[in-house]
RNA sequence: UGUCCCAUAGUAUAAAGGUAGUACGACAGAUUUUGAUUCUGUUUGUCGAGGUUCGAAUCCUCGUGGGACAACCA
């Protein structure tokens, strides 16, 4: 029995649940359809879905549209693609503007109980009358107002009897409060403005605090699972849903997940969009739900990565390669191999004289080689692991990096007179150098040990270095797109000046490669493994007549070339 | 010069007043037809000062440091 620590909104439920408050759980994710969910997205998403998958109960998808001239239908639709992407399905698809009519008797209730009252002052005038932190705000003359004129001017505000700006409604709590947001909060103002939803029915939209806690409670969703700068608003929350006398949802708060790297605030990435220092919200190198799926990052990676990271209170930035290291853990169980050369070094086999039923024209062999590396199922009897077919011929390309002409100490692979396995084919030696004018290497001319045949190998030598090859005629040519880091700090956001400063000017790299010619039928959404390169994707730009590939993250590389003294 | 939240290895997160643990990272080694994977080992920590207690990462006080709060945004 392993026994697994709680988080402590777990100890909250687990608590609740012994002692009997609730019987079942309910949370909520509810993001404003405003823009892209990312990775903080994600945490919030794994932790209300995982809650209610733990606890059992349900979570609804929320979305929290109070503010229409932001909100779009195009970003519902990103979203719930999203959630559903990240492998977790919602009990009820909802809206916070299903329950402006339900939303707007509570406000005409608190009215009546003398608790809410419509101002008439600018938002520069409320704003100065508010104080500050440190100062008490003081009460105006339309505090108190009688409740039938407040019923009266709510109703000529919500039939469109004023313009934008023109009175709000408030609530009537203390304008010396400690707490700001419990200085007569707003709870609706006026915005003609076209919703996405309810179009042109409403020209008052409520405040998000006289929207979510309400919703919450309609909903009657036990833990309201939000961000730490919602803090303040648990009073003001906890405060309506007494007065109005509904369920009593309860808010509970945790900190916002960072990711080292990056930038995770929607203004931010807007502004990196806009300003296109990227192609877009899907540009594999944002941290947006849909950038790493298009880069090749897996649910199931993400998900793990949620999980070993917790939550708790304190401020944090997570390590980017904790991230790296579950999608390496997944792709590795998932990945087809596939032999593709980066940058070419040709090479020429001169004893390799093989010929296929006799036609000199056929001058290669088709290799069978294996496309998996599934330790776990490796492990399991009759397990046969697939194979495809790799053409090998007279003359290959090798990764440049792959030879040295004055190879340091412990270099494995290929050097003058030295030797290296082809991966799945045979051991190589490399018998002379060609070289320009220059003195730039262009060819290496090679003989290959004919009974060194990968899987048959009956040579008897044994080499330390294996290296991917490609066969030059049979090889197909794509664009690789190298993707690193976005920026060059742990944490942009806390230097000093712009972040956008700070963005890695090498964070793209675009370059073309060879591949075995079974990469022609590359599939999306499928992972491969480029040997020894990485875990590669289809991109979605790629095309029949050109393949294009993202690198969704490196191979560990623990090869630390001696350092010439 | 206020109120609130927070403080455990490099990072993240456990330890319900009783052995400070786990993961990633880093480092070293073994295996390897990917210098990958796998396996083994090593390394590093309770912000500070007092107090309560047989015993404090945990409770209390005072500091220090970080964060939030003065939108008709969410």
């Amino acid at each position: 029995m392993e026994e697994k620590s709680l988080n402590f909104i777990e100890e909250i439920i687990e608590a609740d649940l012994k002692a009997g408050k609730y019987k079942t759980i309910v949370t909520r994710f509810p993001p404003e359809p405003n823009g892209y969910l990312h990775m903080g997205h994600a945490t919030a998403i794994c932790l209300n879905f995982g809650l209610t998958k733990k606890y059992g109960g349900y979570t609804n998808l929320r979305f929290d549209d109070t503010n229409p001239v932001t909100e779009e239908t195009e970003y519902v639709e990103s979203i719930k693609e999203d959630v559903r992407w990240l492998g977790f399905e919602w009990k009820n698809e909802l809206y916070a503007s299903d329950y402006f009519d339900t939303l707007y008797e509570f406000a005409v209730k608190l009215i009546n109980k003398g608790l809410a009252y419509v101002d008439d002052s600018s938002a520069e005038v409320m704003a100065k009358e508010k104080g500050t932190p440190t100062e008490p705000g003081v009460e105006n003359k339309f505090r108190n107002r009688s409740i039938a004129e407040n019923l009266q001017l709510f109703e000529e505000m919500k039939a469109g009897k004023f313009l934008d700006g023109g009175r709000v409604l408030r609530a009537k709590i203390d304008m010396a409060h400690v707490n700001m947001l419990m200085r007569d909060p707003v709870m609706y103002r006026i915005k003609h403005a076209h919703h996405h939803r309810t179009g042109d029915t409403w020209c008052i939209y409520p405040l998000y605090d006289f929207a979510h806690g309400q919703s919450d409670s309609i909903e009657e969703i036990t833990h309201s699972i939000c961000t730490l700068e919602f803090v303040p608003h648990r009073e003001l929350y906890d405060w309506y849903i007494e007065k109005l006398e509904i369920f009593p949802s309860k808010q509970y708060e945790f900190a916002r997940r960072n990711l080292s790297y990056t930038v995770m605030s929607k203004r931010k990435l807007l502004q990196l969009v806009n300003e296109k220092h990227v192609d877009g919200w899907d540009d594999p190198r944002m941290p947006t739900i849909s950038a790493f799926r298009r880069r090749g990052y897996t649910p199931e990676s993400i998900r793990d990565f949620c999980d070993r990271v917790g939550i708790a209170k304190r401020d944090n930035v997570a390590d980017l390669s904790l991230l790296e290291f579950c999608v390496r853990e997944d792709l590795n169980k998932k990945a087809l191999r596939r032999m593709v050369v980066v940058e070419p070094m040709r090479v020429v086999i001169t004893n390799y004289n093989y010929v296929s039923n006799g036609n000199d024209d056929n001058d290669f062999e088709l290799l069978d080689i294996e496309e998996t590396a599934d330790t776990d199922k490796l492990q399991t009897t009759n397990y046969k692991p697939q194979t495809r077919q790799v053409p090998f011929s007279k003359e290959l390309y090798i990764e440049q990096e792959d030879f040295m002409e004055n190879p340091p100490k412990k270099f494995f692979r290929l050097f003058p007179g030295g030797m290296v396995r082809l991966k799945g084919a045979y051991i190589i030696k490399c018998d002379e150098v060609v070289k320009d004018n220059a003195g730039n290497v262009t060819e290496l001319r090679c003989s290959y040990l004919p009974e060194s045949h990968s899987g048959h190998d009956t040579s008897g030598v044994k080499v330390k270095g294996t290296i991917h090859w490609v066969s030059i005629s049979h090889a197909a040519t794509a664009e690789l797109r190298l993707y690193e880091r976005l920026f060059k700090v742990e944490d942009p956001q806390s230097e000093e000046g712009d972040f956008k400063e700070y963005i890695n000017p090498h964070s793209l790299q675009t370059i073309t490669a060879y591949m075995e010619p079974s990469l022609k039928d590359a599939q999306p959404n499928t992972p491969y493994q480029f040997i020894r390169k990485g875990y590669f994707c289809l991109d979605k730009d790629s095309t029949k007549e050109k393949l294009v590939f993202n690198r969704t993250v490196t191979l560990k590389d623990s090869f630390k070339p001696t350092q010439p003294t």
